[in-house]
DNA sequence: CCTATTTGTTAGTAAAGCATACAATTTGGC
DNA sequence: GCCAAATTGTATGCTTTACTAACAAATAGG
């Protein structure tokens, strides 16, 4: 068959802009060695909710930006148009999220939250809780504050 | 369609055992934020050799364990029986790996390395040497032993 | 006003990983 | 020694994810 020289474009490091600093949202973290030994912690944390991590940064992200556009929430998380489209249909489906035309530009779809999906939200907020109780059970505020302040080195 | 319920089985933690503690083949970190602010830093260290760190690191096992089954390579690096397959299979056919029926038992498969294995192997090695290089440029020793022991302490 | 760009959408594709089914082999109870 | 059960490898097909390409609607700019 083909290969699988499926990695990416080989750039060192690939991110994105953003605020660090704020413990209240770390996810988990994820370290690995070579020789395949791979230590991790992932929250699966909202596995429970039936969510997946994407499709709460996008509630989450709905929620702070109230009408944001597809294309603009797609490019802050990283995704194509074409992922978007599909994360949000699902949402859409189930009655998360609801999309609306612009006003001020009709190629746009602008995005809210529906209740439900404020309510999942919160949801998914409790999960993180939850992790991060599970977080600062294991370090110290001063180890994941260090954690945090080296990731961001990282971008310098 | 179908849901996307597709997160694991919801258990926090899915390690495996083995060894931490050695700088030597730290291949990257990866830290999730929350409301999609993945900070991370990805080894894409093997694009250029046209290999994906599971092939790395299917080498390097078979390097450190010589006749080792697929079953116990697939166990090791946590891949069931089928994933296993595709990528020896392909190595095989770029001539990596060869196969040969076990003796002691005839249902097993021993796994070597063919010269050019152990050829791409070193030339992985070189990557992650690069990669370490460009670890060490930001951060200290103490640092990333200081990561490393967090990460051992997650399994604890 | 006409062309180029942007945005959303759909459809098709490729890769990763999994479950299933099956064959060959080994193991263990009798 | 014999037969059922377990193990291992293998092939097939499915699901998920994420991408590209093609297209339509709307906007922007000369």
């Amino acid at each position: 068959m083909d290969e699988d020289n499926s990695l990416a474009s080989g750039a060192l490091i690939e991110d994105n802009p953003g605020e660090i600093g704020e413990l209240d949202g770390v996810l988990g973290f994820h370290i690995r060695l070579a020789h395949g030994a791979v230590y991790r912690h992932f929250s699966e944390t909202f596995a429970g909710l039936g969510l997946t991590q994407k499709q709460v940064s996008v509630l989450w992200l709905v929620a702070d930006l109230p009408g944001i556009a597809q294309i603009e929430l797609g490019s802050r998380l990283q995704m194509d148009r074409a992922t978007t489209m599909t994360i949000v249909n699902r949402l859409q489906e189930r009655g998360y999220l609801r999309r609306e035309r612009s006003e001020s530009d009709g190629r746009k779809q602008s995005l809210y939250l529906t209740e439900a999906g404020e309510g999942a939200l919160v949801e998914a907020k409790g999960c993180i809780s939850q992790h991060e109780a599970w977080l600062k059970s294991r370090f110290s505020e001063e180890e994941i504050e260090k954690l945090v302040e080296m990731l961001a080195r990282i971008h310098e």
